[in-house]
RNA sequence: GGACGCAUAGCUCAGUUGGGAGAGCACCGCCCUUACAAGGCGGGGGUCGCAAGUUCAAGCCUUGCUGCGUCCACCA
């Protein structure tokens, strides 16, 4: 093996082979498991958001794979309606082309042939990052059979009357000229200004002032409205105004909606261009009066000079023939909420269109019992209330796109404008028993994007067949997806699912928190401070990130900041840091916050651990290759450890039954973790242990066994048996997070183990149960007492500046029956470990002048003569002492408390005064050190 | 306006039914010890945002406040 670890050199290959030999398949044994790849936007690429979420949905794969559950992945991509028709839609401005210029046949051609073209880089680069989804049951929601899903549940919703088509004031993109959903416009605060305008009353000298933020509506008002009650106007409701420019007479009416003590109390009313006014257009009967385009112009219902008019030219028009009327009272500032779209980044225009309706209200109230009774959880918990709020609230869902790109919606007008619903031309007649003489239409229309994804949980799985699959994977187990689309994607698909299977789409939703830099800025391009997951798994020059993060940018003017801070950031680059540290970062990083700040250190960090575990690989290998492990007990133990009445073979010392006893417990805490979707813990842990404990210790423990000739064949090969089994399972519980090295380290470890299940590859392999049989508490001690001997020592040595190559004498006082126990199996580690010359025991003849460090009431000693300086050791125990008083003050204080001590439970008592009897005998021994040494 | 979240070491964050403040990175010192210098050993560093309350005991529970953030709704 290499010194080093290389990921470049092993990822690919790994990958290629799992995959060709269908190891992502489910095995079709098991308890079903299934969690559902959120579909990514077919022509989209891999960023920091996805590769964290992959991460954490590939170690649950993984881990119940790996468990025996019959582990599907179902993946897929999204065609992402609008976002992928502006792509190519871009791509023929660029040739001076529009859509039009194609017609709509060409158009979707060639949106197939940019699908075609760019639809792999994301499928390509999960396999990157290792993710392990069926990929032979790919779907795209363009699929035959995802449309065919998609048009059986208009269709049936529309028999039902859940669909419905009306003319409603909808949300309207005037860039993308398309109807949008509530979802998909952002309400932002921006700076603009609250007019106040004049507005004459008919057949009087008085005069009405209306505030508003959006005059050039003026022209397609309606009425004025007042509150009934308001004082002021009682003598104005009923009467008419003369609506200046349009010249037009509109009523003055009374409605509680106006608020007496806004502005100037007075509201002009207009119902085709604002959703509150329409809701009261609708109670006062009022004229609905459109003065827009679909691109936002003024229309013909405008007077002539205005007509053609952009909406914001019109506005300062309006404003100008005002003042020039005199009838514009004044402008203020004023911050108000401006609606823009997600895609185009327009102000919406509210609008009056014909579009589809989901009628939502009786698919909310089973999805939100779904929740209520706890059939589906969300974690963490408090995101239920996100979900109900929104839910409770739940408005129609606009379905319909005036777009090119998606599901056309299965719906065909006959020149009446008659409605008939159906999958196609042909089954509609016979549905609707239609002459061939009648002419039908199909809508021009496609469905919302969300409307295909909606069903993802069951037309993935073959609905409306009744297949295996649907049976088997629905519900799901888990979904894992971020907070944002909680209202777009995860609360439409428990509705539909409930809808049309009757089950819950899955039991849990994991809601990860959302990946931003390292400071808690979100990513962003114009920000400069996008990461590239697959630059940090292959490195990447600093120019070529230079240029990455500079090119096509929104805002070219940012470009130079953006190179500034890269070059600043990253001088060197970014360099390769491999797949499985990535992992690792994610799998840590994951805790229940909500905004997850990634920080570069910590993917170096987990890079070292990747160095760590090939070099503990490197060092059992060096020591178990073509050596006696022990294995041939393996049928007589349980998981490769040896029962304790079989000793015929080889020996377990107390280190052994130790690390296994530890291994153990870390199993335990990981297995609790994934259950509650701790990434961070399950990390910490195996970490923990790994590197900690393991490696610092185990490894260490191990070294003087193997290289003594003091030591038998039995205890070697009871080391090499737990070096290596120990590692062996210890690569399979890495797996699900690290699958590249636990791999490559595996394949070499297995044959030395007793672990033969499975040799094709660790991730068909089990993974390691927890075994009551490795609980050990008596070693576990005792190992304490060894670890705390040597860091004692060590302690002193480190503070003391004695080199670590100088070996010292040590002597004991006041050991006891069990601490010469103890020191009689351990002494020839401890020996090697704390790098000593000797230990004595000491009985009743003085010791020398020495440093101390205390193990429970034995001293250590180590004669000063010649090395330890006296004021540096009173310096030391001083610090001691005083740390030991401090603790002495504050337990003694509690205990003397009469009141802790009539309250608190008897085992928290009993604690604190074991707690102060040690404390004041070690504070007891080191006063007399001090006193000795000072004396010298 | 409504809902939710966060505030703990220089940085990024853990802290599970309340019972001796932790990790990684960074920092300081010593060491190229035959798995690993991407390493080993040792060390320094925190009024747990502020205030009050409950309790024998509060980082943890309650209330209020301050600061930051997110979502939903929206007054023209």
């Amino acid at each position: 093996m290499e010194k080093t670890f290389n990921p470049s050199a092993i990822e690919k290959a790994c990958y290629r082979h799992w995959e060709s030999e269908g190891m992502f398949r489910p095995s079709g044994k098991g308890t079903p498991y299934c969690i559902l790849l959120p579909p990514p936007n077919v022509t989209g690429s891999l960023h920091m958001g996805h590769a964290f979420q992959h991460t954490i949905m590939d170690a649950l794969i993984r881990y119940h794979r790996m468990q025996g559950d019959n582990t599907l992945w179902q993946c897929g991509t999204d065609h992402a309606g609008i976002a992928t028709q502006m792509v190519v839609e871009r791509q023929l401005n660029a040739d001076g082309l529009t859509r039009h210029d194609l017609g709509r046949e060409k158009f979707v051609e060639r949106v197939w042939e940019w699908k075609e073209h760019s639809g792999g880089t994301i499928t390509r680069q999960m396999r990157r990052l290792g993710t392990s989804p069926d990929w032979d049951r790919e779907v795209f929601t363009m699929d035959e059979n995802l449309s065919a899903a998609v048009q059986e549940v208009f269709i049936q919703l529309y028999d039902e009357g859940l669909i419905y088509r009306g003319q409603r004031l909808v949300n309207w993109d005037p860039a993308l000229l398309t109807a949008v959903s509530d979802l998909e416009v952002i309400n932002e605060e921006e700076n603009g200004h609250m007019w106040h305008l004049r507005y004459p009353i008919e057949g009087s000298d008085e005069q009405l002032i209306v505030a508003t933020t959006r005059p050039e509506t003026m022209l397609g008002d309606a009425a004025v409205a007042v509150h009934p009650e308001d004082e002021r106007y009682q003598h104005l409701i009923g009467k008419n105004v003369m609506l200046p420019i349009v010249d037009r007479l509109i009523p003055i009416i009374a409605d509680d909606y106006v608020d007496p003590e806004f502005g100037t109390g007075c509201v002009k009313i207009t119902p085709a261009h604002d959703f509150n006014d329409y809701d009261m257009g609708k109670r006062h009967d009022l004229p609905m009066i459109n003065i827009l385009t679909k691109d936002a112009k003024i229309n013909s219902n405008a007077p002539g000079e205005l007509q053609g008019l952009d909406r914001f030219d019109a506005r300062r028009r309006v404003v100008e023939m005002f003042q020039s009327l005199e009838l514009l009272v004044e402008i203020k500032p004023h911050k108000l909420k401006v609606p823009r779209g997600d895609r185009s980044g327009v102000v919406i225009e509210p609008f009056l269109t014909d579009q589809w309706y989901v009628a939502i209200e009786s698919l909310a109230k089973p999805a939100i019992q779904a929740v209520e009774n706890g059939e589906v959880r969300f974690v963490p918990e408090n995101w239920n209330k996100t979900y109900y709020q929104w839910m409770r609230n739940i408005q129609d869902w606009c379905i319909s796109r005036q777009l090119w790109w998606g599901h056309r919606i299965p719906a065909w007008y006959d020149n009446d404008g008659n409605v008939y619903v159906g999958s196609d031309e042909s089954s509609v007649r016979q549905k609707y028993h239609l002459d061939s003489a009648i002419v039908l239409m199909q809508d021009e229309d496609v469905l919302d994007t969300w409307f295909s994804s909606a069903l993802w949980p069951f037309a993935t799985m073959g609905w409306p067949e009744k297949t295996e699959e649907l049976a088997a994977f629905v519900p799901s187990s888990v979904l894992v997806t971020g907070f944002d689309i909680i209202f777009f994607w995860v609360a439409r698909m428990i509705m539909m699912t409930k809808k049309f299977t009757g089950e819950i789409p899955f039991r849990d939703i994991y809601i990860t928190g959302l990946i931003r830099d390292e400071h808690g800025d979100k990513m962003s391009k114009s920000k400069g401070n996008v990461l590239d997951p697959i630059d940090l798994i292959d490195g990447i020059e600093l120019e070529a990130l230079v240029s990455k993060r500079t090119s096509g940018m929104m805002q070219p003017q940012l470009a130079e900041k953006v190179e500034k801070n890269t070059r600043k950031q990253f001088p060197n680059g970014i360099s390769a840091y491999g797949t499985d540290a990535l992992r690792f970062t994610f799998t840590a990083l994951a805790s229940t916050s909500r905004d997850i700040n990634f920080d570069m250190q910590r993917v170096e960090g987990y890079r070292n651990f990747c160095n760590k575990i090939w070099n503990a690989a490197r060092f059992v290998l060096m020591n178990c290759e073509g050596q006696d492990t022990g294995n041939v007990i393996k049928s007589e133990g349980e998981n490769g450890f040896p029962s304790k009445d079989n000793d015929a073979d080889l020996e377990l010392s107390i280190f052994d039954r130790w690390i296994w006893s530890r291994f153990n417990n870390m199993l335990q805490q990981l297995q609790e973790h994934i259950k509650d979707y701790r990434f961070d813990l399950v990390a910490q842990v195996v970490y923990e242990f790994t590197w900690n404990q393991y490696c610092d210790w185990y490894l260490e423990l191990s070294k003087p066994v193997l290289n003594s000739d003091a030591s038998t064949d039995r205890q070697k090969r009871g080391t090499r048996h737990t070096l290596i089994n120990v590692f062996e399972e210890l690569t399979r519980v890495l797996h699900p997070f690290m699958p590249f090295i636990t791999e490559e380290v595996w394949k070499k470890l297995q044959p030395l183990s007793v672990y033969q299940e499975s040799n094709d590859s660790i991730m068909l392999a089990s993974y390691p149960q927890i075994s009551v049989e490795r609980e050990d508490a008596d070693a576990e001690a005792q190992i304490e007492w060894v670890k705390n001997f040597i860091v004692g020592v060590r302690n002193i040595r480190g503070e003391m500046d004695i080199s670590p190559s100088k070996k010292l004498p040590v002597l004991l006082r006041n050991a006891s029956q069990k601490d010469m126990l103890i020191l009689g199996d351990t002494s020839a580690f401890l020996l090697t470990l704390a790098k000593l010359e000797s230990i004595n025991v000491l009985k009743d003849e003085q010791a020398p002048a020495c440093a101390s460090a205390l193990l429970g009431e034995m001293e250590i000693l180590i004669p000063m003569a010649g090395l330890i300086d006296t004021e540096a050791e009173l310096a030391r125990l001083n610090k001691n002492a005083s740390k030991l008083e401090k603790d002495i003050q504050r337990v003694a204080g509690k205990l003397s408390n009469e009141n802790f001590t009539s309250k608190a439970p008897a085992h928290v008592i009993d604690k604190e005064r074991e707690k102060l009897y040690q404390a004041e005998q070690q504070l007891g021994k080191v006063k007399q050190q001090i006193e000795k040494i000072e004396r010298l």
